[in-house]
DNA sequence: AGCGTGACAAGGT
DNA sequence: GACCTTGCCACGC
């Protein structure tokens, strides 16, 4: 039942660069779905896994954990967080980690 | 078709 | 920051 959509969403997670994360509007507005926030979370909610997917880089706009603190999901993307050197302090990641795909190729230049 | 729900976002207080 | 309200859209009932 996958339509393009998520195979889309998908790619676009894979672009966020280790060490950094990105908001669910940012990946929808990299996947070309702009607006569809929500449809990334649901997305992620369905992926198999098995697929390579960091999804843990994915956090809300105001850099909170999507999770509800101290379950089991919310710690497994604390600590997959941290292990690429991502603190998480009080349940936020500081706007420093953001990655911004404009910001990004100014810095790095386009690939 | 309605209606509630959700790994959301933006704008206001 | 913390809330609250609106807008949003896919899904299941």
């Amino acid at each position: 039942m996958n339509d393009r959509r998520y195979d889309q969403i998908y790619q676009a997670v894979r672009r966020i660069p280790a060490g950094r994360v990105a908001s669910y509007g940012a990946v929808a507005r990299a996947a070309g779905l702009p607006g569809r926030a929500r449809l990334v979370g649901t997305a992620l909610r369905e992926a198999p896994d098995g697929l390579e997917l960091p999804w843990y880089r994915v956090v809300r706009a105001d850099g909170r954990i999507a999770f509800p603190p101290g379950s089991a999901s919310y710690e497994r993307q604390r600590e997959r967080l941290g292990a690429e050197g991502v603190p998480v302090t009080c349940g936020r990641i500081d706007r420093a980690f953001h990655w911004r795909e404009d910001l990004d190729r100014l810095l790095w230049g386009p690939e």
